[in-house]
DNA sequence: CTGAAAGCGCTTACAG
DNA sequence: CTGAAAGCGCTTACAG
């Protein structure tokens, strides 16, 4: 059987409530006689119970991360640029004294507030990409129940509750600002850029903006849509050789669409930096490692996942939050 | 305020008792009364309190998942091996009804047990390679604590507990088995394969098995220290083209190693597979679009993350369980 | 500084 | 098939 707080109670000769008390630090209780229970506590193995604790307190404790995949892309295949906030956000969590409960959920399952509603969760943090149309009622739901949450995306008045996110404008604008610099006169950009993807149409109103800046409106040469996978990369790219002619710098959506403008350039004998740059966005752990190594967009991952959970430690604990915008980074290698 | 099974009672017209009943679809109560609940539920949007519900059970319908990474390596850097797994994992979780805690860990950490001894979970997936004699005496306390976990890897004598993996040895051999087939005649292999890192000897063991039932055990000449990072596969691989001359074939314990040994033939000027042939192992995302695409052994990270949890909850209810070794799959691609 | 008591919201034997 | 009651193991006002 397990020890309970009444069994360390009785060895250490105290009431049980003096034994709550020691154990959770109270400065009610008198210095010795908590070294004491706690010491004793340590001896038996004894653990709060946190059944019992979360139901008293009316909070768990618990953060629960729910990250939802676009339902077009592969099971196994998660962007690996979540993966890398994942880390942090569990140190974050743990960190804060906060466990972490991980869901992936699909944007047709019925996910909204359980984890908040059954008081498994004090709170929510909302990881993905996909078209937020499609889960816009949800977040509504969400508001409606007045669950905790923080949203890993663009701000858009559009959609209530708190997010969180990189300055994805800034980002497409410093990389193709960078790519003007190496002396580039024909640009094209591969990615959504609609309203179903804020993210990519973010770095690309960026992008625009920075030939604009430099008079080089006419340098580009279109935009081709591409959910952000290496498949979707190389087939755009594909149809982009094939049809528009040769650009001299491709400026991409994400990382793995790059990855696949690289591996189409290689199809067509096209050497990269040479023939054409090549950029991509989110510096994923592989983008060091291509042929040649990539030059990218880093969003602070570590940040990224720390602002997220104390932002929405802040919303449970009742403090008012704003939206956060956090500054991308360049990384310059050898595809630019 | 939230809604209480009280509150659905005295709507519903019925008693507290017949609430919880018709919520958890329990047979005793008449089907008309319980439809007639659970629509009132849903409408009031009301969840059963999981703390209450889980002090009440003695049982949390939880499981944790300590990820604990080798500490030599940097922190945003997951083996993207466990990744995938974790995929599989939470799906598994979710079909079975349970939740899913997750925490990294540090080797250094005090771990062991908090979850279940504070009835957060049921149960431990324990998921990482590293040194195992690190955290045996870990694993020890778990075992006297009588925690119910399962832990990812190589079955091993001195490890009390349920282990999971794949067969590396097979893997090993298999993938040796197509170079000799491919015709290569001198092999080197690269990774630790000392007791510390028990996935990576076996997959040495079956390598140097293979060449032996061929007669090629001339054929073999040595093997390399690296962990499994890109980096360590570049350092061993240039230092193996300095000291030892070139092998036509290098047969390394993870894909990152190869990865490594693919940019150290680059920095040569050594082209693969002409010169040399470069196999991996784990099929990471990355393997597929490398250059030339890698040669690799798939581990089945969904059926690893399945088993895992299935074995894992029969050992909670209490029923029998036994080590479990899947078999490794060859994937042939362009370095080979 | 300490103890006795109430109560968090459920599930489940017990009685009918 | 249904209800009244006990109790899971805590935390925290309340009283001293």
């Amino acid at each position: 059987m397990k020890a309970t707080s009444f069994d360390i109670a009785h060895l250490a000769g105290v009431s049980q409530s003096t034994v709550s008390r020691a154990l959770s630090n109270s400065t009610l209780v008198n210095e010795e006689t908590r070294l004491r229970v706690q010491k004793i506590a340590k001896e038996m193995n004894y653990k709060v119970d946190k059944n019992a604790s979360n139901l008293r307190k009316q909070r768990s404790s618990t953060i629960a991360l729910l990250l939802f995949e676009d339902p077009s892309t592969d099971d196994s295949q998660i962007n690996p640029f979540f993966i890398s906030m994942l880390g942090s956000i569990t140190k974050a969590c743990s960190a804060a004294g906060f466990d972490l409960l991980v869901s992936f959920q699909n944007l047709q399952d019925d996910w909204h507030a359980e984890y908040e509603d059954s008081h498994k969760a004090d709170g929510l943090i909302l990881l993905g990409y996909g078209d937020y149309l499609d889960y816009q009622q949800k977040i509504q739901h969400l508001v409606q129940q007045k669950t905790h949450f923080v949203r890993w995306g663009a701000h858009d008045p559009n959609h209530p509750g708190i997010s969180i996110s990189c300055n994805n404008y800034q980002g497409g604008f410093a990389v193709t600002e960078h790519l003007i610099e190496r002396g580039r006169t024909r640009f094209a950009f591969i990615g959504d850029a609609g309203s179903q993807a804020p993210e990519f149409m973010a770095r690309f109103n960026g992008h625009i903006d920075a030939l604009s800046k430099h008079n080089l409106d006419d340098a580009f040469m279109g935009q081709l849509d591409a959910i952000f996978t290496e498949e979707a990369g190389h087939e755009s790219a594909t149809l982009l050789f094939e049809e528009d002619g040769l650009p001299d710098a491709i400026v991409c959506a994400s990382d793995l669409i790059a990855i696949g403008v690289l591996r189409a350039m290689r199809d067509q004998g096209l050497v990269c930096p040479t023939d054409i740059a090549v950029v991509g966005y989110d510096n994923i752990p592989v983008s060091e490692y291509t042929t040649p190594p990539m030059t990218t967009v880093q969003q602070n991952t570590k940040l990224a996942g720390e602002m997220l959970v104390s932002n929405l430690i802040k919303l449970i604990n009742g403090e008012q939050v704003s939206d956060q915008l956090m500054p991308a980074e360049l990384i310059i290698r050898s595809t630019s």
